[in-house]
Order: C-alpha cells, then sequence, then structure tokens
DNA sequence: TTCAATTTCTTCTACAATGTATATTCGACA
DNA sequence: TGTCGAATATACATTGTAGAAGAAATTGAA
C-alpha cells in the first residue's frame, strides 16, 4: 500500500522546513506555516506530521542544545533527508503537470 | 461540517475537470488524472473523491446522452461550481504562498 | 538553597477527513 | 443472454487536526 504519496500539509510542512533552513523546529514550523498558510495550526498537528514524516525517513532530526531563556527547553531540528527532498520534488513536479495550460488565481492573493 | 481543506487528489481531480472542459466524466477525468499524475489511479478512487466532492457543493454534475457505442451507458459529466471554483483558487494561492522563495524542483520532470 | 510556579517544547492519544482498491450494479447493444 | 462501457457501493488505509499530558529549563519567594 504505501504509495508514496505526500499529502497536502504534509508537503506544507517540508516546504517550511526548507524555507527556516536551521532553525526549523517544532513551534518555529507551527508559526511559520500558519503566517503563510494564513490560518491557525495546532502544535500538535504539526508534530504528528513531523513524527510521521520522519517514520517514512523523509525527515531526520537532531537535538540542540537548550537556550537560556525562561523555559527554553532543548529544541528538536528538523531537515529534509535526500530521499525527503526527492519526494518534495516529485511532489511539486506533479503539481506543475497538472496545472499545465490551466487558467488558475494569479500570483495576487 | 470539517474544515474547508482540498486534499491532495481532491485539487488534482479538480484540475482535471478543469482541463477537460466539457467531455469531464469519470473514465476521461480517471485517464487524464492517470497521465497528467504519472501513475494508475482506479476508478473507484476517482468516483469516491467525485462523490466528495459534490457532496461539498464544489462540483455539480449532469447526464448526457448514451452513446452508441457498445456498452454505452449515459455518462454522468462534472464541472466546478463557484464556489469549487473559489475553493481551489484558494489553494492554489495558498501554494504559492508556500512555495515562495524555495528552490523547488525545475519545469524538467 | 530549595522547590513550586511558569514558560517553552515535545509526546501521546483520539477521532475526523481523505486516499485507494475491489466488488457490485446498471444499462445499452450484439 | 452475455459482454462491454460506465457508475455506485463498500471497506479499509493513510492523513489531517485537536486537545491534553509530560519534560526540561528558569524564576523567584521563603
Amino acid at each position: 500500500m504505501g504509495r508514496n504519496t505526500l499529502g497536502t500539509l504534509e508537503q506544507a510542512v517540508m516546504m517550511v522546513i526548507l524555507a527556516l533552513g536551521d532553525g526549523a523546529y517544532g513551534v518555529a514550523i507551527r508559526d511559520e506555516l500558519s503566517r503563510r498558510t494564513r490560518r491557525e495550526h495546532t502544535l500538535g498537528a504539526v508534530y504528528t506530521t513531523l513524527d510521521r514524516l520522519s517514520a517514512k525517513e523523509l525527515l531526520e532530526s537532531y537535538l540542540g542544545e537548550p537556550t537560556p531563556t525562561r523555559g527554553g527547553r532543548a529544541k528538536r531540528y528538523f531537515k529534509l533527508t535526500g530521499e525527503g527532498r526527492q519526494a518534495l520534488d516529485h511532489a511539486v513536479n506533479t503539481r506543475h503537470e497538472l496545472e499545465f495550460g490551466l487558467d488558475l488565481a494569479g500570483k495576487g492573493v
């Protein structure tokens, strides 16, 4: 089964991780996702997606140092694996293939 | 009812319907979807999606005349409703927002 | 100095919505 | 009637989404 197809949120999260570069950890990902998406996302939703993508080895993570800010717990940073990057590229290509020739919404939100 | 968010397949099917214009009925949609997507999709998967989008009033359908070909049963044609078009545009815009600034896969598959 | 409150993060759990496949039904011919 | 194009029904897997609970670090009062 497990056709290696990515869901909407999965793709979105992966893109946000790329956009954040280093510094892509749970809360930051959630915030940037909400910003780009113009709607709120809960942390639970984000972490679940992060875990699933990690399980599929499309993401890898490593723990950072705790920051000296109040409550600053060690953050878990995420980045795409080679396989993840490939899967995302594939999804993007498929998307282009689908949009080809269509008169869709312009770039202006 | 749930969130007004479209899944990957839902968006794909809607785009294919736009691409087909008139002539967007089950089998044709399945074929064009498989072509653009470069992978096989079953009719069941397509019809289920079509039904769900119709239930959400993002699509509307009407029956055509049966063709004089052997087994040619009356086809059910689909088209986007205004609301459907809006939902798709919104999804496309969100997508652009997410892709913004990223160095993603080029057009070359 | 100790430790409970507070803050920031992460993990767990549960359920709704989508994705996907197979089987069944329907209606038109030959 | 049997077969073919097309649609419907049904079932289960994967994703999407929320809310609550658990952890680690800091602050500050006793």
